[in-house]
DNA sequence: GCCAGTTTAAAACAAATGTTTTATTCTCCT
DNA sequence: AGGAGAATAAAACATTTGTTTTAAACTGGC
């Protein structure tokens, strides 16, 4: 009844990542899952009751693994600057994103998340709440502390989202970048690289808009 | 043989764009875009070949629309500075990219292009070399210009991409943030205020990278 | 009026694909 | 050894969907 024995399980869920990444949700077929993770595809029904459950299940494995793994606060001494903590965090999310290596790496799985912002698909309800959000608390705090006299979330969340938004534009966009300048590309060499660019822009980023005036968040009047 | 005489066809490509956009290419059907357009499936297979032809035209079309009604030196004085240059390319990028109004307006097109960034079809090879490099030459140009003394690419390129990655993530990423954060959402009325935001923001940014030491672009020894 | 090009209507075809079923084998635990 | 859950194999089923076909109606220009 339960999951002492998990090599299978866990073969579908490696090859599902791989492929749901790569192709999407539509264009993944089953068979090809099954074929990959070379497994019979009535054992796929019978972990996941159907393609959506894999996917969910998928969608879930690859939150869980990209937080524990290169969890926002990554090689970070406890004294370290706001400055610092923000490097942390875009490092982090450019290894989650991008790197394929390490434990049960995220080669392709990265451009599943960037496909769920596009189309959230009812499983991304749960894994928003439960990962999205707290990570997006944490950035925010970050930014706060760098920029001292407690703004507005007026001046808070946008830097929050113009920090995400460089991140996720590499990992989705890659195949692009490469066309256009292959070394700008992210690879995995050049991943901390890119990732101090992205810390150095922003820190810029932040400093422009702390000392620029308020910004008219609705109608002035 | 021409097209004089095109309501049906004008209005296939109307329809494909918003259903191409909202579901991608394999999601939308041509039954779904036949009953949007409220035309025939055999007109659609008349006039574009097959579905790929369809959606060719259709990627070509945007892309010619957005350019011609949005072009990024949108009210630009001749005299402008490159500052102010940078502002105009933002705009007209959050426009092209967001705004539903104007002629033919791009509702879910915006969509369309972030998936081309995904998952680049066969189709996109062209526009990237008629539209999107050129784009990013200009940027690029900008980009320098507001640094003064010339930089390597090694520092313009990086710059591009991370000003075009915030516009192109409240684009992409709008339903999300919209759970996130509501009053951050890209709409009609904020579009210009966010859009100032990101010139504010990457000017800052700018300027950071400017100052900043070389970044080691390749293996130092 | 006629006729080529256009559009509609409805049906059929072929291929891909998610799902289920049946029977058989494997594997581990008691 | 025996048996329950796990896994395989192969086939069948139902649905979706791109594409084609056939026949008829419309439309504007010579």
């Amino acid at each position: 009844m339960s999951e002492p024995t998990a090599p299978t399980k866990a073969r579908i869920l490696e090859a599902a990542g791989e492929i749901f990444g790569k192709k999407g949700f539509k264009d993944a077929t089953i068979r090809a899952i099954a074929l990959a993770a070379k497994v019979n595809i009535a054992a796929i029904n019978y972990h996941f009751r159907d393609k959506e459950g894999l996917y969910g299940a998928v969608l879930e494995e690859v939150f869980h693994l990209g937080s524990t793994r290169f969890p926002a606060t990554l090689e970070l001494a406890p004294t370290a600057s706001p400055q610092e903590r923000l490097r942390a965090f875009i490092r982090a999310m450019f290894y989650r994103l991008l790197s394929s290596e390490g434990w049960g790496g995220l080669s392709g799985r990265g451009r599943l998340i960037a496909r769920e912002l596009l189309d959230p698909s009812p499983a991304f309800e749960a894994v928003l709440d439960r990962y999205i959000k707290p990570h997006k608390d944490l950035l925010v705090a970050i930014i706060a502390a760098i920029m001292g006299s407690n703004p507005g979330p007026e001046k808070l969340l946008p830097c929050a989202l113009s920090i995400i938004g460089q991140c996720i534009y590499y990992a989705m966009a890659s195949p692009v970048i490469r066309r256009i300048s292959a070394d700008q590309a992210p690879t995995e060499e050049n991943l901390e690289r890119l990732a101090d660019f992205v810390w150095l822009f922003s820190l810029g980023g932040i400093a422009a808009i702390n000392t620029a005036p308020l910004l008219p968040t609705k109608e002035d009047s």
